[in-house]
DNA sequence: AGGAAAAATGTGCTCGAACACACTAAATTT
DNA sequence: AAATTTAGTGTGTTCGAGCACATTTTTCCT
């Protein structure tokens, strides 16, 4: 039973005493040439590890993060990310933190910069952040910076110095996920894009997506497809949709670029048609329903919960271990079908 | 910046010393009625969490966990695991672990038992097992527990009621997330399930599989597709695949049950046919490379390195955070193709 | 050489839980 | 009533890192 060695083993080993192996450990100076070469010596071949817990003990401080995401009740797809913080809140209770959420009205640019400025004010030690506006999210992210707020984010790449890391899926490869998806599963003839939602702000989303699944038929040189692009909002979608339909009589493949697409299996549904392969977004209830019923064929899951878990872990590793935190962090694009959808849902 | 309460603090609500707080709290007795209630009732509205650091300072006892696996190069299919002990021995290094490998050779019984021998001298705290020999692996276990070694396990499922803890996946599951890809992409026609392995061992996980497989489709009424079984060994599996293909000429699929797709694949890429479909296991190089090339459709990821990861990471849970361990979990079935391969590849 | 300043080094306390041990007060025996 | 047991309670030390402060040693100047 080797046990591992201290401060004091180190300082006992080099004859000198623990409080001269700290300011060595610390880079604190005030140490003679001789004491810190013998203190070197000594640490080069005895593999030194200080021992985090006992570090951490005197740190007794409590580290605050807030969690700022869209409100779940206005859309659906940030309902696992309540889950994500909880498995966090349980998995990390034994340090101490204290972890809240705050959420803002994703229609609603007014609401993301009160609900930033509110929580400006707590002055917490981090903020996870998802960035939906962009140029208001870079201003919060200025101000938090400002206070040494230190900022992460989640589900939105967000081009800034100040960002310490980013926790989400790269959509350009996503784009190509699902392209190659078609690819194994629709007839030759013509491939339609839907980009299905009203919000701009989700804009740079899709069009990411459009470009990875053009990118990726664009690399094969005897295509047999031929890909199209379809904007829709919910005003009036039911018949531009039919209508796109009957113009479009070889189309054999939908790539839905959001998580919609539960309301285009719906009208696809209805017209009989089974040779139109559908791919869409997000383990939502209603999409898992037409999953099973085997109108929409994949899924691509974005991983909220994943994603605000593993942005909250970093943070506890950054405060609670003192671990450099990792710029960029590309979670699986996982592949959904209606058998292995149970395990991505938790 | 409210303070977490400590036993200290406690004490001091309920007008007694930490000592008596501290008997009460892990019910050792010799506390007056009196004491009793007054701490109770300060207890049960303080919510009071020990401070699990401070807990483990004191207990620096180190855990030496062993994992017991068969030596990667023998089969590569374990490669993965390496990697993910090493991130556990990252991770958990704050803590006082020791972690250690040991290969056994996976055609072999009599090293399966020996290195569970030389394990069982070394008296670790727990071991963390890849039971391959069902009827060693029942004895392994019942010696370790005999010595009050904790015994966890990974891959294969083994049932005991002396296992505290099992990380693996369906293997029903995995057969029918299989077919149900085999249905998305390959035409009606004929599909062949293919067990490739000279392995005995394998056979409760090629059987499993196959009854997953068949079941998907039996539970389809209207099914397009019949599923023959063929059994292959290392020895002429050439010619008796070729054989095969030229007796089923409207062969549209293949599910290979084990991690050798790419033997297959090698072949079916000879005969330059394009239309059959291959679904095998397990992220290999060599299977890789046929993904990209088109000629395996899916892989599915056993995720091996997952599971190691998963099965350390819920001891030291146990060990260092006194959680309880919980009996199986199974991980996603991952479905994967060329384009999602690098995230399960690490 | 004497003394002050500067440099180097060592000591001691803290964090919170856990537990051994010392101690007090009540209960029982002689 | 004194002696002894036993129930109940409090005190003090440990774990390892970190840092303030005390102490010792060296350097430098008059």
């Amino acid at each position: 039973m080797d046990k591992k060695l201290t401060i004091k083993d180190i300082a006992q080993l080099a004859g000198v005493s623990k409080g001269t192996v700290d300011r060595v450990l610390h880079k604190r100076g005030k140490v003679s040439q001789k004491a810190l070469d013998s203190i070197n010596a000594v640490l080069e071949q005895a593999d030194y590890e200080p021992n985090l817990i006992a570090r951490n003990l005197k740190n007794n401080k409590i580290y605050s993060i807030c969690v700022v995401l869209p409100n779940p009740e206005s859309d659906s797809y940030w309902q696992p990310c309540i889950k994500g913080i909880e498995q966090a809140k349980k998995e990390f209770k034994a340090f101490n933190l204290s972890i809240s959420s705050y959420y803002f009205d994703p229609e609603d640019t007014e609401s993301f910069i009160a609900v930033n400025k509110s929580v400006l004010n707590l002055a917490p030690d981090a903020v996870l952040l998802a960035p939906l506006f962009y140029k208001e999210a870079l201003d919060a992210v200025e101000k938090y910076t400002e206070q040494d707020i230190l900022v992460n984010t989640f589900n939105n790449q967000l081009e800034s110095e100040e960002i310490r890391n980013f926790v989400g899926q790269d959509l350009h490869q996503s784009g190509r996920v699902a392209a190659k998806l078609i690819h194994s599963i629709a007839e030759k003839g013509q491939i339609a894009i839907i980009h299905f939602d009203e919000k701009i702000k989700n804009a740079v989303h899709m069009q990411e997506k459009e470009k990875g699944f053009r990118n990726y038929f664009s690399q094969k040189e005897n295509s047999d497809y031929e890909v199209t692009t379809l904007k829709l909002k919910r005003k009036n979608y039911e018949t531009k949709l039919e209508d796109f339909l009957k113009e479009n009589p070889k189309l054999t493949g939908i790539f839905i670029t959001t998580s919609k697409a539960h309301q285009i299996a719906e009208i696809i549904d209805k017209t009989k048609n089974n040779t139109i392969s559908l791919i869409g977004y997000d383990l939502l209830d209603k999409n898992i329903s037409f999953l099973n019923k085997g109108t929409i064929d994949f899924l691509i899951n974005q991983n909220p919960k994943q994603q605000v878990y593993l942005g909250l872990s970093f943070l506890v590793d950054h405060f609670i271990f003192g671990k450099e935190i990792n710029p960029s962090t590309l979670l699986p694009i996982d592949i959904v079908n209606s058998e292995n959808a149970s395990y991505y849902m938790e």
